[in-house]
DNA sequence: TGTCCGATTGGT
DNA sequence: CCAATCGGACAG
C-alpha cells in the first residue's frame, strides 16, 4: 500500500485478519478528531495493544461475551469502539477484522501533531509531555468520549490517515499493560510501539 | 437490586 | 504505593 500523507485509511486496512499486523500497522497513522469549530486536532500514534476476543482473556470479547458494552467489536472492522473505565477515563480502539470477529486494538499513546493548543487546554496545566502519553490522556486530549463509540473511522468525526512511514527497525513490542487478570495471555508479546518515542507511556 | 472490579491516572 | 470514582457484568 503506497504512503500517501493525508488519506484516510481505506475500509481494506481495518477488514485484514491479523488483528496483530493491523495494530502494527497502526504505527505512525494520525489519528484525527476536529473539534466543534471544525478545527483539526490529532496525534502521530506510537504505541497500541492487540486484542483478539474471543479466544484472549484480556478482551472485554473473551469467551464470546456479546453486551451493550462490546457489541461495537463485533461489527465489520473500521470503526471505533470507545469505553468507560476506573469510573473517569475513556479507552479509544480500532475494531478490526470482518463483521462478528471481535477483534480490536487499543491505542495508547499519541505524539500530538495538531491543535496543540487545544489539547493544553482539555489537559489542563499538565506539560506538554503528559498530553497523551496513555490511552485515558490521549481521549481527554483529543476529545473522545461514549459519543464516538461505533464512530465510522471513514467518517467526519473521527479518523485515521497515513503519516509516517515506520520501519521494523524502529519499532518494538512487549507484554500488554493492566491485563493482571488474564492469566497465560499477560505474557503475549502484542504491545507495539516506536522505539526511542518520548510519547510511549512505558517504555 | 447488590456486589465486585476495572485495557488508568496522579499524587504520596 | 494507593485512592479516586462509577458504569458494566453477573449473581441472586
Amino acid at each position: 500500500m503506497p504512503l500517501t500523507k493525508g488519506r484516510k485509511l481505506p475500509h481494506e486496512f481495518y477488514t485484514r485478519s491479523n488483528v496483530l499486523k493491523v495494530a502494527r500497522d497502526l504505527l505512525g497513522k494520525l489519528l484525527v478528531v476536529p473539534d466543534a469549530n471544525g478545527n483539526r486536532v490529532s496525534g502521530m500514534i506510537v504505541e497500541v495493544e492487540a486484542y483478539r476476543g474471543p479466544e484472549d482473556r484480556a478482551s472485554h470479547a473473551y469467551g464470546g461475551r456479546r453486551t451493550n458494552r462490546t457489541e461495537t467489536m463485533y461489527r465489520s472492522g473500521g470503526v471505533a469502539y470507545v469505553y468507560f473505565v476506573y469510573g473517569m477515563y475513556y479507552q479509544f480502539n480500532v475494531v478490526s477484522n470482518a463483521a462478528n470477529i471481535p477483534h480490536a486494538i487499543l491505542v495508547r499513546a499519541l505524539q500530538p501533531v495538531e491543535g496543540i493548543e487545544i489539547m493544553r487546554q482539555r489537559r489542563h496545566s499538565h506539560p506538554d509531555r503528559n498530553l497523551t502519553n496513555g490511552p485515558g490522556k490521549l481521549c481527554i486530549a483529543m476529545g473522545i468520549d461514549k459519543q464516538l463509540d461505533g464512530a465510522d473511522l471513514l467518517g467526519s468525526h473521527v479518523w485515521l490517515e497515513d503519516f509516517e512511514k515506520i520501519s521494523a527497525s524502529r519499532t518494538a513490542k512487549g507484554a500488554r499493560i493492566g491485563i493482571d487478570y488474564a492469566e497465560e495471555w499477560i505474557e503475549k508479546p502484542w504491545r507495539f510501539w516506536i522505539r526511542d518515542n518520548a510519547f510511549v507511556s512505558r517504555q
